[in-house]
RNA sequence: GCGAGUGUGGUGGAAUAGGCAGACACAGCAGACUUAAAAUCUGCCGGGAAACCAUGUGGGUUCGAGUCCCACCAUUCGCACCA
């Protein structure tokens, strides 16, 4: 009898015996085959670990322990994502530095995904607060801005009124302050931009060179949100002023009855000597500015708006004056900030034109506009539309794009949803913007690459100023500079960059992190990238993973980079719920820690769990009893030794174990866990069934088995006299031949309902099939009295079609 | 509201290209072993007496639908300053 199972012994005992092999370091021999496996690196939040992290973690471990054993030279890198809000908010409460805050944090992180027992490289490990990595952010910022992809504009931030901060939009709960329930209102600030729209077509064009998941592609051209369109220009009926919209349907404008423009829009102002109802406009322009462009934009709310007096516009198309409104439906922030309304044939503008008993005309017929917008028309005829009447809506939209081309009044026009990127946040724990406004020279100056890294100032308080502005306006001798141009006074930028700057390119930096002349040597560069295989949240689909493509393609155009995408192949992971479905948070009660469960059921344990509890593209429910089932398997297996016996593998099991090593190595390449490790369940469950198992049998279990268990199967494999070990096995290939049956079970159908099963030798001819089918006693009995219309034989079914 | 997913036993899920629904587990029940418990092992485990009925609901296509199409309902993720 072995001893029993202990992995609190055996697990510590392999990490650092992999740990001296150095066996899992990516190696700088740039001649092998190479697989760069990327997960995404964590905020080290100070709650630790938690079950949602190792579920990403491990499938991408098992696929780099897979893609070692056949032989590639790996690159599974690891490091923190540790700038951003959560660990500012908790230094400001403590008064501890948040540099100090992240110190214990990573160490805890690292602690606890070292027993986890992945293999990452850790000589690579890297942290973006880090002077030595954010150094390379401030260089790519510097690009950009040198690039023209940098600018200031004037945005709305969230505004507190009584702490007198800015806040971030989750720290807007219900249009009050997270932290002291103060009125929230939209403050207008200065900001720094990235033009991440000049890249909107490239964007989209290259997500056809790789390979993302469907829903990651689509996710990513919705948010884009391309739509082809016109620009029509309306006159006023008053000055030269004009108002362009921005419409995907040209062909209905003989319906457009009125027009609306954003309460923010730059005409009222400049029309103000002419607007009689200023008073009212101005009110609504308050109330508006509370509400996020979230509950703006909500179909279902009652349309609300003004009549803008002593002021009209005049529809191109009809020559009609038509009335102007401010609603705050009308974004400033997509299009124009103006529409041409159709209430006809727009369910918003229908509805608002009800509110407010707005004339509706018709101008596609096939609807019921007494009763509802006709939106879907594609299919209608063009009415009451002059020139167009009688086409189609595609023919009219092209006709109308025409006309207006040719009088001037408009332009064919691509429009996206897509916004830039507000790069400023009023924050202290970020990389500091590394420019300076000189005085002199009247604009910003870029910091001499040789002034880089630019560390932040030590500050006393970490809290914005009362004006909503960064902490570091507090750092007078630090604000206080020179002109690296002209040598004349200058002031640093306050402002610091968004958490998402440093994410935007580490995947780089993991290929040759050590470098102090450059982000990454160009041949290491060369040679590791793309990312072979990227997975993450799906939360990130829109956010981190477009920004970092778009810096990608930036850098790309500078030639710092030779690929034009950074992600070869982007998975995705579904979330770890809480025990009772619900998204897991401190609030709700139902975290669970891992720590506790690893020492009761070991990190193995754990990991097999955390990849056979569900479909790995699906949010699922934690379960620990769940969990407890993983170890007893793992006891099972690990009981097997009291039955081994010398030997090779018999002829007896090629079938199970050949179908096994095919069911798992395709299973993992297709991120099946689940059903990998329930094959391996039922190998396990066969071997029970037998006297003995031989050694050369069991060996092969634990080659398949060590991607997602390692530690126990190292350890078993060593007990059992192989003394090459696992991570330096190669991954088994499958015979065919032994997967060939000698029989074959068919389900015998009567017009598509299974009534029996007969077992004929492989190879049987279907005309003989079809024979043995009729002539099973439970099927003539069925089919008595019935005629046999046809009988169909597919793959393991025979349905006999009888009437 | 907009965009993207998902819906199968008491529970998590399985079903590769439209072909035997419920693999593999969890929980539960019964039994063996034990003074007893734990652990372990064995058996049962969608409903129904059966015919049959069952993959969110209602239609459709097909010899055949969990899988494809249409409509609806429920639910999860994202919505640009959380990471």
């Amino acid at each position: 009898m072995v001893d029993r199972y202990n992995p609190a012994e055996i697990e510590p005992k392999w990490q650092k015996i992999w740990e001296d092999a150095h066996c899992f370091e990516a190696k700088n021999d740039f001649t092998q085959k190479k697989f760069y496996a990327l997960i995404e690196f964590p905020y080290p939040s100070g709650a630790g670990l938690h079950v949602g992290h190792p579920r990403s973690n491990t499938a991408l471990d098992i696929i780099s322990r897979k893609r070692r054993m056949e032989g590639y030279n790996v690159l599974f890198p690891m490091g923190y994502d540790a700038f951003g809000l959560p660990t500012e908010n908790y230094a400001i409460k403590t008064g501890c530095h948040p540099r100090v805050v992240t110190e214990t944090n990573v160490a805890k992180f690292r602690e606890q995904l070292k027993r986890l027992g992945f293999s990452f490289d850790w000589s690579r490990e890297i942290n973006t607060t880090d002077p030595s990595y954010f150094k390379w952010t401030q260089w790519i910022f510097l690009q950009l801005f040198k690039r023209g992809l940098a600018y200031k504009a004037e945005m709305p931030i969230n505004f507190c009124t009584s702490c007198k901060v800015g806040l971030a939009n989750e720290e807007v709960v219900d249009g009050k302050c997270d932290r002291c329930g103060g009125e929230v209102v939209r403050k207008v600030k200065t900001q720094w931009m990235l033009k991440i729209t000049a890249y909107a077509q490239r964007l989209i064009d290259n997500l056809d060179m790789v390979d993302f998941i469907d829903k990651v592609k689509t996710q990513q051209r919705n948010w884009i949100g391309r739509s082809e369109g016109a620009e029509i220009i309306f006159k006023l009926n008053h000055g030269d002023l004009t108002l362009k919209v921005f419409t995907t349907r040209p062909d209905t404008i003989f319906g457009a009855t009125y027009m609306v423009i954003s309460p923010e829009h730059p005409m009222i102002d400049s029309k103000s000597d002419v607007i009689s109802n200023m008073d009212d406009i101005i009110a609504y322009r308050e109330k508006a500015a509370k509400k996020s462009d979230f509950e703006r934009s909500e179909l279902s709310k009652e349309k609300t708006g003004v009549m803008l007096k002593g002021i009209m516009a005049i529809n191109p198309a009809t020559g009609l004056e038509i009335p102007i409104w401010i609603s705050d439906y009308v974004l400033m922030g997509y299009g124009t900030g103006a529409i041409m309304a159709v209430p006809a044939h727009d369910m918003r503008d229908y509805d608002f034109a009800k509110a407010f008993d707005m004339p509706i005309v018709e101008v596609v017929s096939g609807g019921n506009i007494e009763r509802e917008a006709f939106v879907e028309c594609s299919t209608g005829t063009l009415v009451n539309s002059g020139f167009l009447n009688g086409l189609s809506v595609d023919e009219a939209k092209k006709a109308m794009i025409n006309w207006l081309e040719e009088n001037g009044l408009g332009t064919r026009k691509v429009n996206f949803k897509l916004r830039d990127w507000v790069f400023s946040r009023q924050r202290y724990w970020g990389e500091p913007i590394p420019l300076v406004y000189c005085e002199h020279c009247k604009r910003w100056v870029p910091l001499p690459e040789d002034q880089l890294p630019l560390m932040l100032p030590e500050v006393q308080e970490f809290k914005p100023s009362d004006m909503g502005e960064s902490p570091l306006v507090h750092a007078t001798e630090w604000i206080n500079t020179t002109c690296p141009e002209c040598g004349g006074p200058a002031k640093r930028e306050t402002d610091i960059m968004p958490q998402w700057a440093g994410s935007s390119w580490y995947y780089m930096r993991y290929c040759d992190p050590h470098n102090d002349e450059r982000l990454a040597a160009r041949e290491a560069l060369n040679y590791w990238l793309p990312v072979d295989w990227y997975n993450g949240g799906m939360e990130h689909t829109t956010l981190h993973l477009l920004y970092s493509r778009f810096w990608h393609k930036a850098l790309y155009d500078l030639g710092v980079v030779d690929t034009p995408e950074p992600y070869l192949k982007r998975t995705s992971h579904g979330m770890v719920l809480g025990e009772n479905g619900e998204k897991m948070s401190k609030s709700r009660g139902n975290v669970v820690n891992p720590d506790v469960l690893i020492d009761e059921i070991g990190a193995d344990a754990f990991r097999m769990y955390e990849m056979f509890m569900g479909a790995f593209d699906q949010p699922i429910p934690w379960s620990t009893s769940g969990a407890k089932g993983c170890r007893r398997f793992l006891d099972r297996v690990w009981r097997l030794m009291d039955m081994a016996v010398d030997g090779g593998i018999r002829d007896q099991n090629k079938h199970l174990i050949h179908s096994t090593i095919k069911k798992v190595s395709e299973d993992i390449e297709r991120m099946k866990f689940n059903t990998a490790i329930a094959a391996l369940m039922s190998m396990v469950n066969e071997f029970y069934t037998m006297e003995s198992v031989t050694k050369d049998e069991l060996h092969m279990l634990l080659v398949l088995l060590s991607p997602v268990s390692p530690h126990i199967c190292e350890e078993m494999n060593r007990l059992l006299g192989y003394t090459t070990p696992l991570y330096a096995e190669t991954w088994p290939a499958w015979d065919e031949s032994a997967l060939v049956e000698a029989s074959i079970e068919y389900g015998v159908q009567i017009n598509g309902k299974v009534k029996a099963r007969i077992t004929a030798p492989a190879g049987t001819e279907n005309s003989e099939l079809e024979h043995i089918a009729i002539e099973n006693a439970d099927v003539k009995r069925l089919i008595e009295g019935l005629t046999v219309r046809k009988v169909i034989i597919v793959k393991n079914i025979i349905n006999i079609v009888a009437k």
